[in-house]
DNA sequence: AATATTATCATAATCATTACAAACTAATAA
DNA sequence: TTATTAGTTTGTAATGATTATGATAATATT
């Protein structure tokens, strides 16, 4: 489902956002790439193509979309925050092996207990670790 | 289930760490503890107690508990590390106003999806967000 | 075009965590 | 007991991710 440009920047505006070209670079970057980037990483990958870019700018655009509600915080792991745009609700496996962050189906609601029947939930994440299927193979052929 | 601190000396003997003075004040500590604390509390807590306490040793001592899997890190929050002893599994609950995590029981197994079954699943985390039922109360009075 | 507003940049500041080396304590052996 | 060794704790320095700040650039508004 790659989105064009213009396609992107209307996202923006319905957020009330203003379609920057960097802010729409890094929107694109969140829909193409797979596994949840780290802010080096989407710093790094979209420097070779924006070459002024700022990890400043990366920091503020990526903090815009997380109030915009366009983009969610994964604290999955204690050292590196991951991102992750807003679609469905899923949850997330990190490979502790590769780092790839993959998502997968869960029915959230159904994990909801009795006891939690007086909160108030704005959001719930689930995360699970351990090894995906390629790194698995891959250990085997060593 | 308060334990004494022979029990808990010998809990600690059973991981292979030496039951020093302030491992087992710390292991105490999280018994004890309500809502996860994080180190600054505990350091903060501790400190009146033991006032030579250093907060590396809050961070040597959680450590290496965590790597005996006496206890485990949640990294429900991306700037602020909290503690959970390892009893059963359990989701956890945030409450983002008086940040009190609480704890509540789930069947995570019951909802792993089919797309995973061909990984290794290490360690799995449910984090709730939201307000607690006396935060809520408290917001209604006002 | 002039002015006000917003975006971006670059650097400095912050803050949680880790690394490290010295000081201390406990365990073991002679 | 003393010497030796191993393990623990401390305090400070280093690291590294994130945020704050102030200057500059771009965009919108009048």
């Amino acid at each position: 489902m790659k989105l064009t440009f213009a396609e992107l920047s209307t996202e923006l505006v319905k957020k009330n956002l203003r379609p920057s070209h960097h802010r729409i670079k890094i929107l694109e970057y969140l829909l193409d790439k797979q596994g949840h980037p780290s802010v080096d990483q989407i710093f790094n990958d979209l420097h070779k193509e924006i070459p002024t870019l700022s990890k400043s700018t990366v920091y503020n655009t990526l903090n815009l979309f997380i109030t915009a509600r366009l983009v969610r915080m994964l604290t999955i792991e204690d050292n590196e925050t991951r991102y992750d745009l807003i679609v469905d609700k899923h949850g997330h496996f990190k490979c502790e092996s590769c780092d790839t962050i993959y998502d997968f189906k869960i029915n959230i609601d159904d994990f909801i207990a009795d006891e939690l029947s007086d909160f108030q939930i704005n959001d719930q994440d689930v995360y699970f670790k351990g090894i995906c299927p390629s790194c698995l193979s891959n250990k085997n052929t060593l």
